[in-house]
DNA sequence: ACATTATTTCGGTCATTGCCTAAATAACAA
DNA sequence: TTGTTATTTAGGCAATGACCGAAATAATGT
């Protein structure tokens, strides 16, 4: 969970998260929404990875990125435990 | 926002806002709950207090420090903004 | 004024992060 | 196999973050 939050932290990786709420893209088709260089963008990529964020899936030469829902559930639910709003203690 | 997430990016600082979810507490009954140095944990302070987090009160010698509720729902209300799960869009 | 207690600021080190360009890998087409 | 496109890895550098001990500040009591 820490891996999630660290992730969190970044404000390019938010938008990354963002526009692949609306749909999964390849990374080419996410680093057209940024100005920085792609191998940094492929380093937040890897940051989303770790966090189990998102998944990815081969397509030919294109590497698709996609949310992982459940488990931007769960942070949610550790996030509204944290300030004890609803969720579980733990 | 941003000073939000980078706020709750680091464990102990998730570990000090846990506690005060309880009760307000002083600076050297959150220390007592670390390992760490003090100065190091003041350093934690200062980014919770930054990001808005947590409100300080001194009362003689001690300062008392509470969590700011309000601002912690807004954050978790974001989150689920950017999850896509509830909240507005924005 | 001086001492005591609580907390922060200062000055420094070490590790990590974010960024870049250049080079490597992967898949596919000619 | 050579070339093209998509993406990642490697290498390096500047900025930031986390940490500590020592010193400074703040409030209070003697």
């Amino acid at each position: 969970m820490n891996e999630v939050f660290e992730a969190l932290a970044h404000p390019v990786r938010r938008e990354i998260l963002k526009l692949l709420r609306k749909r999964a893209m390849s990374a080419g088709e996410l680093a057209a929404h940024f100005t920085i260089a792609k191998p940094t963008l492929s380093g937040h990529f890897t940051v989303l990875k770790t966090a189990d964020l998102v998944s990815t899936e081969r397509q030919g030469t294109t590497i698709i990125y996609r949310l992982n829902m459940s488990v931007m559930e769960e942070a949610l639910a550790a996030f509204a435990s944290l300030a004890g709003l609803k969720g579980k203690e733990k």
